[in-house]
DNA sequence: ATTAGTGGTGTTTTT
DNA sequence: CACCACTAAT
């Protein structure tokens, strides 16, 4: 078998074990992803399972993507009838084919975390619940962190009064969704999981089919999808999981690498087998890797080694401002195409999107094209909401969440009081906000308005039976009046333009590729907006990766979480700062600190030849200047690794060529002065460490200074008496 | 009923 | 700064 060839002693014993369960622990950069595919194709090849018997589990649809691209590469197989998706796409799959057991109707719409918010607050409303007490943010942290556990709101411990609170909210909201048929992304897991749990029937078919489980990033699973991963693997099927503990950076969504040790014991893995040779990075780019890792305690253990040389040794670029920052990366990006790279081999990272702005303006001022993943994504923009909400009353009509928004937009006269007298109706009978509305009890105007409204929906629906996806879309668009709306907007250009691209979306979706003709499960009674369903909850399950036009020569810009699984030649780490990466919210966290650490270890990781790592003393933030100290990541690279590349060019004020942001940036860092020291300058304390300057005032023995230590946190320290040193 | 304007508030990361 | 929620004016 050719697809053999050229594995390694580890990668090649991983591929070919005998039928068991198996633990792969897999580096960055080890083969992972080729170690799983290249083990689906050895077991399609030598006849131990058909393609249909394989269940392969991603967490992102990319991920997905390139496994079946890689498996066809190796296989002359028809891929489309296998199972290979998210988790959840695959539970979406399941549920779509089984919804009747599950409780659900066959057109259930799926929430994103946005859609998700609007109905809790929603519900606290008509509990009359204070969203002062109890935000409403952490309401929905609170019920999917249960659902992530597996739990129903009855089986919520909860031991004060806060608690018993948000369950009470979990219990009605639960009750509100079931009544609209619509689901939440956790829901998605645990509704299928509960129904694979009481449903004998089903779960022995699945089982029987599914012999070979095999499961991507392992390290990223929350308790839930383990459950869900034992219900379906029973007591005969066998789980080859890959992972990578160093890699976890998704455990504030309910990602469990202690599931990898579960798994062992569970699954009686006699051998942990482990990938450690890198074929990605040189040399120094994994030594500095190696030695920021070890500084975190909870490890399985792992070291990565390379055959490849050195290398160049890591850039490190201090700015003064995130203009200067910003202007540094520039240059250096025109260098390294100067050099040959292409722009889709440079990739900008960070930490959190709103770092992206200053990154954009700069390179877009230069006419550098790029491309800016997460962020906004096409299916969550406010047209395409609109539209999508008007497909999903067409599909669903109790949906409130979608009536609400759309009900009034474009303007028709329905104003919030109308809307209240709906929703008084609606819960004082206990039926839809649609139901309501025909029912139509109000007089006069309002009544003859919602009349209108209710027609308007009607009309779509019947105009669209039977018609083809993307028509049914042309035509919702139509009749809402959106377009109408968006022509007479001065800025509706770009709005119309992407209403037009989800129809281009349709298309795309219901061609032979799209994943509209992925067999569905069992008896399907084809209904007249199965298809529309389909692609709503394509929409909400893929919400950005329709903007991923791979292959564009683009520069890439990105958070490094959606960088993960990626690689370039050259990677610059922008933000560099204590309290934004490490991010100061993650400081109070349990085990928040590693979790960063994880991600900066992703993020050095990316890079195959080239890595610069770059931060600023200055940095607009929620719209004021904040000054930061360097990142103590920095510090946990050996210094003989890294190469400081300031130059005079780049040192003290930002560049002449001026990259305002539209008005005048004040001269950093020496505004204002004190005895000699200046705010924004880097100083040591004997006791308190190290830390930088953020404000002054007074003067001789009056003088103060407020600084910013990296460990013990704002200090005001009288110049008179503090043993301060420049560092 | 609608909109413009105001003030207060908060934000990591994402399937 | 940007998004919300609420208020005051059309």
């Amino acid at each position: 078998m050719s697809f053999l060839e050229g594995l390694n002693p580890q990668q090649l014993e991983a591929v070919t074990l005998p039928h068991q369960s198996a633990l792969i622990l897999a580096g960055a950069g080890s083969g992972k992803t080729r170690v799983l595919t290249t083990r689906i194709a050895w077991l399609i090849q030598t006849g131990q399972i058909s393609p249909q018997g394989v269940l392969a589990v991603t967490f992102t649809n990319k991920a997905a993507r390139e496994m079946l691209l890689r498996i066809s590469a190796m296989l002359p197989i028809n891929t489309r009838g296998m199972w290979v998706g998210t988790f959840h796409g695959l539970c979406n799959r399941i549920l779509r084919a089984h919804y009747r057991e599950a409780g659900l109707p066959q057109t259930f719409q799926i929430l994103d975390s946005a859609d998700q918010l609007a109905m809790v607050k929603r519900i606290m409303k008509s509990m009359n619940v204070d969203d002062e007490k109890y935000p409403p943010r952490q309401a929905q942290y609170f019920i999917n962190d249960a659902k992530e556990q597996g739990l129903r709101a009855p089986k919520v411990e909860a031991f004060d009064d806060f608690s018993r609170k948000l369950v009470t909210v979990y219990e009605s909201y639960d009750a509100q969704c079931n009544r609209e048929g619509v689901v939440d992304f956790a829901e998605l897991l645990l509704r299928c999981f509960e129904l694979l749990s009481k449903t004998e029937v089903l779960r022995e078919h699945y089982r029987a089919r599914f012999k070979h489980i095999l499961v991507d990033e392992f390290q990223d699973t929350n308790r839930l999808q383990y459950f869900w991963l034992k219900l379906l693997a029973g007591a005969n099927n066998f789980i080859f999981g890959v992972g990578d503990d160093d890699q976890s950076i998704y455990a504030f969504r309910g990602a469990r690498a202690g599931n990898m040790l579960d798994f062992e014991k569970d699954f009686h893995v006699d051998k942990v087998i482990k990938l450690e040779q890198n074929y990605r990075s040189q040399g120094n780019i994994l030594d500095a890797a190696n030695a920021l890792i070890r500084h975190n305690r909870a490890r399985l253990g792992k070291d990565l080694w390379t055959a490849q040389g050195s290398g160049e040794p890591l850039r490190l670029f201090e700015a003064m401002t995130d203009l200067e920052e910003a202007s540094y990366v520039l240059e250096e990006v025109k260098q390294l195409r100067s050099e040959g790279a292409p722009l889709s081999e440079i990739a900008l990272l960070y930490r959190s999107n709103a770092q992206s702005r200053v990154l954009e303006h700069a390179l877009f001022n230069a006419g550098i094209s790029y491309r800016v993943y997460g962020g906004l994504r096409f299916f969550e923009r406010l047209e395409i909401k609109h539209a999508l909400a008007y497909l999903r009353l067409v599909a669903n009509p109790d949906d409130d969440g979608a009536l609400l928004r759309v009900i009034n937009f474009p303007t028709r006269g329905i104003g919030n009081r109308s809307i209240e007298q709906l929703q008084d109706v609606a819960a004082s009978r206990g039926i839809s906000l649609w139901q309501a509305a025909c029912a139509n009890t109000l007089s006069g105007k309002a009544g003859s308005s919602i009349a209108g409204f209710v027609r308007l929906i009607e009309s779509m629906r019947s105009a669209c039976e039977a018609l083809p996806l993307p028509e049914i879309i042309d035509h919702v668009v139509e009749l809402s009046g959106l377009i109408a709306h968006y022509q007479n907007e001065r800025e509706g250009e770009d709005r119309l333009e992407n209403l037009g691209e989800l129809t281009n979306a349709a298309i795309a979706f219901v061609s032979p590729e799209g994943p509209a003709t992925q067999a569905q499960e069992g008896e399907t009674q084809p209904q007249e907006f199965a298809a529309l369903a389909a692609f709503l909850a394509h929409a909400s399950l893929e919400a950005g990766e329709h903007q991923a036009a791979a292959g564009a020569e683009a520069l890439q810009l990105m958070t490094v979480h959606s960088a993960k699984g990626l690689e370039f030649h050259a990677v610059f780490i922008t933000g560099l700062e204590e309290g934004l990466f490490p991010h100061e919210n993650s400081i109070s966290e349990q085990d928040g600190l590693e979790e960063e650490r994880r991600l900066m270890y992703v993020a050095v990781t990316r890079a195959r030849h080239r890595l610069y790592l770059t931060h600023a003393q200055t940095r607009m933030l929620h719209g004021q200047t904040r000054y930061n100290i360097a990142s103590r990541f920095l510090e946990e690279i050996p210094e003989g690794l890294i190469k400081r590349v300031n130059t005079t060019k780049f040192s003290g004020f930002v560049s002449a060529r001026g990259f305002d942001r539209g008005y005048e940036v004040k001269s950093p860092a020496i505004e204002r002065e004190v005895s000699g020291w200046r705010v924004g300058q880097n100083v040591v304390h004997a006791k308190f460490g190290a830390g930088v300057i953020v404000s002054a005032e007074g003067r001789g023995a009056d003088a103060r200074v407020q600084v910013n230590f990296r460990n013990s946190g704002m200090k005001w320290l009288a110049l008179e008496y503090a043993k301060l040193a420049p560092a």
